[in-house]
DNA sequence: TCATAATTACGATACTGTATCGTATCTATA
DNA sequence: TATAGATACGATACAGTATCGTAATTATGA
């Protein structure tokens, strides 16, 4: 039952290493600075052998965002404080590597021409994290250890967000901050 | 005591002229897709008219994010919560202006290759607006408002940074995250 | 006083060199 | 023998410069 195509056959590997090398171009310079002959001469491969896969750049740059996941380890210290400052703690170190803030600066800056780019990047990246901070608190309010009024939606935006503010001021978050950030949230949704 | 230079005087709109359009290029299109000969024409002016002003395209983005200065209404409800809560929905707005987070994404996609806009735009526009809100938790503080151990830097981070998180999420801030946010913070650093 | 020279800014245009997207054409391989 | 892949190429865009004629202003000399 081999239903194999004639001709000569894809080598597999070549998808993965264009798509990893596109994903660390587009961090690296962005994604008008990103060329696919770079692209290319750092895969290893011709520039065709992109565009039979891809059909153009954007088309790349897409599926490079694509193999996104938010990969982290799980995060359990069977406190809620500790939960929140493990999962910030996790975040600032995917922040602090080399690029980290400048993907977020390209998908951003090219939402007027590339919508998909950040579109895909929310999916994949921003909303399972989003996701997983919010859980920890879903779970502390069933518990009943949150005052019932608070807005989650703000929580969970302060305390990722704190990071991205810290970086925009000076690209070094000191080892405490995000200790400092939930001790302040954590005092300010927690039931008295 | 005329010091005039002889010759032809420069025309003192001109110079306003390419900056204000160099900076809503930059903020619309990113440093790398804006196009001086786009920002000559439109501009009413030649190409040569920039160069004799500025040495390059880079020296030009930099002038035009040189020009930009923190001018928000100034904030005083007569309390700490009214003062936050005005200064966030301030910076909402701001934020919310067309491309306003894209000039933000652009000077952070461009920290690798052009470091002078980051730089420009922490110390013209970040830097004040965390002025602003740490001068209102000071005094605050000075009045004895606040629990002595907070971290000011993490509570000001905290308040500027939800609206960044919260952009990414979905590029739509309800109008009651400013309250949202500051409730929590306030809760979470007030004295008891 | 006033015409004119000197000087500088400016618009228009063309040009150079380079970068880059995407493709046409050829060769290698299953 | 159909398809993968590589080389080379066309087309285009853009940064930066050079040149030419003109406008605006100051300096100068009769």
């Amino acid at each position: 039952m081999e239903d194999r195509l004639p001709g000569r056959p894809r080598d597999p590997e070549t998808e993965r290493r264009i798509l990893d090398v596109a994903l660390a171009e587009l961090a690296r310079d962005g994604y008008s600075r990103m060329t696919l002959d770079s692209v290319a001469a750092a895969a290893g491969v011709s520039k065709p052998t992109i565009y039979r896969r891809w059909s153009s750049k954007a088309d790349l740059a897409t599926a490079a965002i694509e193999t996104l996941r938010l990969l982290e380890p799980k995060v359990d210290h069977g406190s809620t404080v500790g939960d929140l400052t493990g999962t910030v703690e996790n975040f600032i170190r995917s922040l602090m590597r080399p690029n980290g803030m400048s993907l977020i600066g390209t998908v951003l800056a090219e939402e007027g021409h590339t919508p998909e780019l950040l579109r895909l990047f929310r999916e994949r990246l921003v909303a399972p994290r989003r996701q997983t901070l919010r859980t920890i608190l879903e779970q502390a309010k069933k518990r009943g250890e949150l005052r019932p009024d608070v807005s989650l939606d703000a929580a969970v935006a302060m305390l990722v967000g704190a990071v991205y503010a810290r970086y925009l001021a000076s690209s070094n978050v000191p080892p405490r901050f995000a200790r400092d950030v939930v001790e302040i949230v954590w005092a300010g949704i927690r039931k008295l």
